[in-house]
RNA sequence: GCCGGGAUAGCACAGUGGUAGUGCAGCUGAUUCGUAAUCAGCAGGUCGAGGGUUCGAAUCCCUUUCCCGGCUCCA
């Protein structure tokens, strides 16, 4: 341990020099630290101290507090779990067990699948084994030794991981004689895994390839605290309050049938009024960047997809074909190839590029049963889709275009936080070369040029050219995939599009497809989630409740209620029998924006009363000065 | 598709072989009230669908449809 550093809490230990290695030891424990970090980011057991490989001469004590910690603990708390599942039920294969973003799991092989009792038997368990605080050994051993050891345990899967594995030895770690393989690190001991909870169980294939056979997993969470623990259990709590398909039938927003059809969604009144609301500006923004509206049929020949290349490349999410008078249709699962037919209606100029076509065009996509969710995935959807017709050399100022729309169009429905990504060239990929690396520069210099944070995905780009993701972060701070551009090499050449150059040449156009909210049904589904069902003024389906005190003013009220209806407010009146409370109460479930009470004093002096959904009150001497403070507020859509 | 769980009144749910229930919503009546639930009465069901076991099935068995949680973040 001579000549190296050890950092506790932003002091600098030296074992062997001022320091003993006792001490250096205890101070770990006093600050509950799991495991070292080195300088390059690789972590050690806090065991391995005393056999640092060569070239690390200085270390980080690392908590359950930091991130690292934190999966640490997580990836030993799924390695307890193991432990009580093989002394609970002695003949369940282990299989793998790690950390994951908010938690761990484990899969098993078990003759019966588990169930909610066995989760709480198992929960016990691991409390007894944490307690106990049973040391984290680290053992290494030849892979042919190992393979011998998980052979003679039964443990086949085991034996499988290390047949894969490449180096000549593999770790092995031994907590209160439960031996698990694992590349590690763990925490020192089994009581260092402060907070843990199982969540649930549920069906996974080995390695997750369906052909496998199907294992039974645990899920379960780990937290440095119990407070976090809790935290994390109420953010669970809150994200179910929040389900969407819990509020669109409480605010009657949709609904999907059995006898219609999975993933197929209908849209009630209030979603649908809040669906046209988000047309209505999203067609407006649109005309004013110079796209072009179009409405495309929902079916088309065969051959169009033959020759687009869908039926090669997406057949899996096509609907079988319709035979109409003997030939063969197909229901539209893009757009794109009749946005070329449009653009191919003329002939093109160089002066006319870049030529942008937007629509709102329903695609019906299959999707595997277990795979509908909601308004999340479902079969049948609105992509809020656009074409870009332009030339190489306009890519980038088009990216960098589209980039401010996005944004500008995200920023308006509440979100503020984006992850971007860009994605480069696959293996398999179609176009020039040169193509791929000016488009692919374009997107990057885009990016930057707007200053924007983002991650390369090396390889991830689709095969017919590169790409941009924008993934927005929801008010719960969820990040969900909305927005895609995306560079095509592809669909100009097997269409045959052309402009005619300066030079007075035959030329290809570069399209670019791109949607900024993904589809309205999912967009739709994230903002209820995201807005927990109180969507803003603007986007409201009902914006203004008008409620009355007693019978007498219910012609006063009614009036108040017209004027507002006639400037285009949308409002709902209840001049019924029951008390102002119960009003107030049902306009508030109803998540409706503002509540106008009208009662004697209003009716005698002329002054509005409004009541915000949040209970804060407000008032205007007139009219006028309410319908000016609601005007502004849908104006500037907050 | 696969594994597990589920489907009971418009909604949320209880009911493990013996008369199908509760709360909210709905309807009717009383009440006319000042910021999140006034009171009373009434009505509402092929217990997802089909078949079977049984004297008797929401309940047990089989089939089927749909819904929910998940199905690599790689020792």
């Amino acid at each position: 341990m001579e000549g190296i550093v050890v950092n506790i809490e932003g002091e600098a230990f030296e074992p062997g020099k001022g320091h003993s290695t006792e001490d250096v030891l205890k101070r770990l424990k006093k600050v509950n630290a799991i495991a070292l970090r080195a300088h390059d980011g690789y972590i050690f057991d806090i065991s391995s101290l005393s056999g640092l490989p060569e070239g690390v001469h200085e270390v980080t004590a690392v908590t359950a507090n930091s991130p690292e910690g934190l999966a640490i603990c997580r990836h030993s708390a799924s390695h307890v779990m193991a432990h009580a599942v093989k002394d609970l039920y002695p003949s369940a294969k282990v299989t793998i067990g790690p950390s994951t973003v908010d938690g761990f799991y484990y899969d098993f092989d078990v003759a019966t699948p588990f169930t909610p009792e066995d989760l709480s038997a198992i929960e016990k368990a691991m409390q007894k084994i944490v307690k106990r605080n049973n040391p984290f050994v680290r053992k290494t051993m030849s892979k042919a030794d190992a393979i011998e050891l998980f052979k003679s345990m039964g443990e086949a899967y085991k034996v499988e991981i290390i047949e894969a594995i490449e180096a000549d030895e593999v770790s092995l770690y031994e907590e209160g004689g439960f031996i698990d393989l694992c590349r590690g690190p763990h925490v020192p001991s089994t009581a260092a895994i402060p907070a843990f909870k199982l969540l649930k169980t549920a069906g996974a294939y080995w390695r997750g390839d369906e052909k496998n056979k199907m294992l039974q997993r645990i899920y379960g969470t780990a937290f440095a605290t119990q407070e976090e623990l809790k935290h994390h259990l109420e953010f669970l709590e809150e994200v179910k309050r929040r389900d969407h398909r819990r509020l669109g039938k409480e605010l009657d927003l949709f609904s999907i049938h059995d006898d219609i059809g999975s993933g197929l969604i209908l849209w009630h009144p209030n979603g649908a009024m809040i669906r046209k609301t988000i047309e209505d500006f999203w067609r407006d923004r649109h005309i004013k960047a110079g796209y072009k509206l179009l409405f495309t049929p929902h079916i088309a020949k065969i051959d169009l997809w033959k020759k687009s290349g869908h039926l090669d490349f997406y057949h899996e999410n096509m609907y079988t074909p319709m035979d109409i008078d003997g030939a063969d249709y197909e229901i539209k699962p893009m757009n794109c190839p009749f946005h070329i037919a449009v653009y191919k209606s003329n002939l093109r100029s160089y002066r006319d590029l870049p030529i942008k076509y937007a629509e709102l065009g329903t695609v019906y996509r299959y999707e595997r049963s277990g795979v509908l969710h909601g308004l999340l995935r479902v079969r049948g959807f609105t992509q809020d889709d656009a074409h870009i017709f332009c030339r190489i050399d306009q890519i980038e100022a088009e990216i960098l275009d589209v980039l401010d729309f996005t944004l500008y169009v995200l920023r308006t429905f509440g979100f503020e936080n984006f992850d971007v990504y860009l994605s480069t060239r696959p293996e398999k990929y179609v176009g020039s070369l040169d193509n791929w690396e000016i488009a692919t520069e374009a997107l990057r210099k885009a990016l930057e040029n707007k200053g924007l944070k983002y991650e390369t995905d090396p390889g991830e780009g689709v095969f017919y050219g590169p790409k941009i993701d924008i993934k927005v972060k929801d008010s719960l701070n969820r990040q969900w995939q909305c927005s895609t551009i995306q560079v095509d090499f592809n669909l100009p050449e097997r269409f045959d599009v052309t402009y005619r150059a300066s030079d007075d040449k035959e030329a290809m156009p570069i399209m670019i497809h791109r949607a900024l909210m993904g589809s309205l049904e999912r967009f739709f589904g994230i903002l209820i989630e995201h807005y927990a069902g109180a969507f803003p003024l603007w986007l409201a389906p009902v914006q203004v409740s008008v409620l009355t005190i007693s019978e007498r003013q219910a012609d006063y009220a009614k009036q108040t209620a017209n004027s507002l209806a006639t400037v285009g407010i949308r409002v709902e009146t209840d001049f019924g029998d029951e008390k102002i409370g119960y009003k107030i109460r049902q306009s508030s479930l109803k998540k409706i924006p503002y509540a106008i009470v009208i009662g004697d004093k209003e009716m005698d002096s002329g002054a509005l009363a409004l009541r915000k959904r949040n209970g804060e009150n407000l008032s205007f001497s007139d009219f006028n000065s309410l319908l000016g403070f609601l005007q502004e507020e849908i104006e500037q859509r907050r």
